[in-house]
DNA sequence: ACAAAAGTGTTAACCGTACACCCATGA
DNA sequence: TCATGGGTGTACGGTTAACACTTTTGT
């Protein structure tokens, strides 16, 4: 930033915001959650969850704090997506907008929250009409995920820490919109050493069973290979 | 944005700019555009060409505008990198600030501008100290610039209209910092149709002339097969 | 004639993809 | 015993990667 050009400063009369795009996975379906607007304008429309950052919050405290509010969980995965600043996106004030991307374990997230919120999760594929440019923003970290899933392990985010390896088809099934071949899934598998086997099994989802598998953070950072 | 939160609002304190990250392909190196501070503080030290936003104009606006003003140059090609917002970035005063990657053909650069403003041409392995979380900001916008050249036809806007394939291959080199086997690097051009070989030579880097080529758009958008 | 850069094909290794049957268990 | 989902290997085709010589032309 050049001083001269500082001279705009004292005039400045835009909001910074975060919005948050909060993904689940829950019933091998790829989830989104949304709250209602119960009040005009766009009484009935859905949004994304949000609020204005703090003067003294770094933007990624503000998205953290954000979610915690909502979700009643700390330390919640978070990436920063896109930075929205149409001038005129919020019709009733000039308010710029950072997105970030979260993955959220369903099975943890506090569901007293979700009423408090009139808060909703929804499949993505039945996603109703959004405020604003938020279905916009929800695209954007949609295709994100996307490209990402298939070069970093955030897709265990999304899991219990004990998972199958049905399970995780499943999800990159429904994230990527495309079925796998079961055993060149697992052939990539067993090629990424972090990706431990158990000697466990889970027993709720079929007769015979699935081992239980584990992400091991540690033996990730020694070779970060991962392709799937 | 839920309206509930809104309260916050009254008394954020936020300034919102843009710093842009430019880059020129010369001379065989990739290049980046610096302005010199000559105030204190920070006195001496380099950064990145920035400004604040307007109250009524988009982030895309405000970042063309600020390269406009430096280079007289109009439409010049920008992408979104990221929104650095922690709270202490500048120590003067509170600012987020958006940053963007800018393709400029060195050759259609206003040179008087460079003098005006203070600017510089730097070639990115010799980038001097710079102000902030500038740095970072660089090495943000080279790292998604090395993703991208690989999938999307970007690296033409750092070339003139009219190329020629060892041009394009040094281009890539410095850009993802490697060598490329040259008969490989061929063959992958020869699969795009919309790299349009040239029944004219450019003789002015060698003896025997080497072949110009042009990209062209609109088969582009026909076929936007791209691997490099 | 020689120096300097442009241009050109073939082969081997690797990776992605397609594909079908047996296993373990609970009901 | 049967229905359900879990688990396993191989072969083919395409892509990538390695590699060396000939051509053109100005000096």
């Amino acid at each position: 930033m050049n001083k001269a050009n500082r001279i705009y400063k004292e005039i400045q009369q835009i909001t910074l915001a975060v919005d948050c795009i909060i993904f689940g996975f829950n019933d091998y379906k790829l989830e989104l959650l949304l709250i209602h607007r119960g009040f005009q304008p766009e009484r009935g429309k859905w949004s994304l969850i949000g609020g204005f950052v703090q003067n003294n919050e770094d933007l990624d405290e503000a998205a953290n704090r954000i979610l915690f509010n909502l979700s009643g969980l700390e330390n919640i995965y978070l990436e920063q997506v896109k930075t929205f600043g149409k001038s005129n996106r919020d019709p009733f004030e000039r308010v710029v907008s950072t997105t970030y991307s979260a993955m959220i374990l369903k099975s943890d997230y506090n569901e007293d929250k979700v009423e408090e919120y009139d808060a909703k999760w929804f499949p993505i594929d039945q996603v109703p009409e959004l405020i604003f440019d938020h279905r916009e923003m929800v695209n954007s970290a949609i295709n994100r995920l996307r490209r990402r899933i298939r070069s970093t392990p955030i897709a265990f985010y999304l899991l219990p820490q004990k998972f199958t390896l049905p399970q995780l088809q499943a999800l990159y099934e429904v994230i990527l919109n495309e079925d796998i071949d079961k055993r060149n899934f697992r052939k990539k598998i067993a090629q990424m050493k972090f990706l431990v086997k158990l000697n466990e099994k889970d027993m709720s989802e079929s007769r015979k069973g699935a081992y239980l598998y584990r992400f091991d953070k540690i033996l990730y950072e020694k070779d970060k290979y991962f392709n799937l």
